[in-house]
DNA sequence: AACCGGTGTGAACTATTCTTCACATAACCC
DNA sequence: GGGTTATGTGAAGAATAGTTCACACCGGTT
């Protein structure tokens, strides 16, 4: 059920959009200032924020970052009744996913809704993606030790790895070495030493901040 | 391999015990002041601390304070050739594992060290379970968004479970919420409703803690 | 080129985890 | 008490994860 703000001081243009979107299944609330729309956000979570450009006392790009700040995952939709090219670039540069003008059709607005509705989507399936791949490489405790290992040894060759961790079969340490960097936690270089990926260096940070916070008692 | 850390401004009586405890088959180093002990401390990892309490420039509790900063995880023993219960009691309230005063027999000493690694050892392995069960609870999702789910809802029964997780086959999610049962991150009231163990808000927290840094860019 | 240690592959096997099913027990309400 | 819903149990089956084995390929040294 996802839910959207409206932030406009016309409190006739915002009735009519509230209704519009109540019909398109939409959970909608609105704010007539920006100063009303912080104090929401700041207790309610929305996924979709419609924004003004001319809001009385502050300018939208300004309002748009003070939005960003509170609530970073929402979606913002940026709404001007004076379009320009330099505001259009302005506003997306400032963290805007869409700018729209007055006056528009409904459909191109909700159309466009529905599309940063699917995006905030994708970007929850790839931050699932993310801690389900990490959870999964360290839920092995060879793969941990071999996470851990790389805290020391920035590039390390197989043999040594199994001698590190005092495993004698070698196939064993290859298959967990495939599974991370298949995972891409693990890299290669062209002396087939593995290294820590970016994503990989995460995973060990991730680590280290279960094993500290574990440890606090 | 344990590594012992003694300090002590004692030279000959340091050489000695270096001596008895190399023939014992512990690594050991010395350092002659805290100032030394500490700057060993900050690039070396010891399991145990011999820590003598009169050390000149700083009295032993101090010095011991000092230490456990450092190194909160290296077992301290405090030794000391003015005996007394009140210093014994303020020593071990400010983290030392054990007391003993001088002269004593060597193997009074070598039976506290050997005691104080196995603490340390059993330790570790306390905080490589609770690593492990955590990992293990958050690493399938069903019980991952059972536990997400307790952010919301502190207490919850089971039926209720199934349908906010929208999952039809209730022996499914019985089967995972007796997991977390017997993991004590769950526990049932007297009307069956599943709670949050200590443990388990724990396990939460370290769920919120992977989503929010997996979530930075 | 031959040898040796290092590294890797894929399939078979084993172990573990999860899902499903059939049924049982418990609790609540009329 | 009876009917209905909620909750629970244990075993079988399915899916997934990990281990082992036999062998192949690679790279360096003599």
């Amino acid at each position: 059920m996802n839910k959207i703000l409206i932030v406009d001081d016309d409190i006739e243009y915002t009735e009519n959009l509230k209704e519009i979107l109540d019909n398109a299944g939409y959970v909608n609330d609105a704010a007539e200032s920006v100063k009303e729309a912080m104090e929401k956000l700041c207790t309610q979570q929305f996924d979709v924020i419609l924004l003004d450009f001319m809001m009385p006392g502050i300018d939208g790009i300004n309002a748009l970052g003070e939005f960003k700040k509170i609530s970073p995952n929402s979606k913002i939709i940026m709404i001007t009744a004076f379009a320009s090219i330099e505001n259009a670039v302005r506003a997306i540069k400032n963290g805007a996913s869409e700018y729209i003008s007055k006056p528009f059709k409904i459909e191109a607005l909700l159309l466009m809704i529905k599309q940063v509705i699917e995006e905030l989507r994708f970007e929850g399936d790839i931050k699932k993606l993310k801690l389900e791949g990490t959870l999964s490489s360290l839920s092995n405790s060879i793969r941990r030790e071999i996470i851990r290992m790389f805290q020391t040894n920035p590039k390390i060759r197989m043999m040594e790895t199994a001698r590190k961790l005092d495993i004698e079969d070698h196939t064993k340490v290859i298959f967990h070495l495939k599974i991370l960097k298949e995972a891409r936690i693990l890299k290669q270089d062209k002396k087939r030493a593995y290294l820590l990926t970016k994503e990989g260096q995460k995973v060990l940070e991730c680590l280290n901040i279960l094993d500290n916070y574990l440890s606090e008692q």
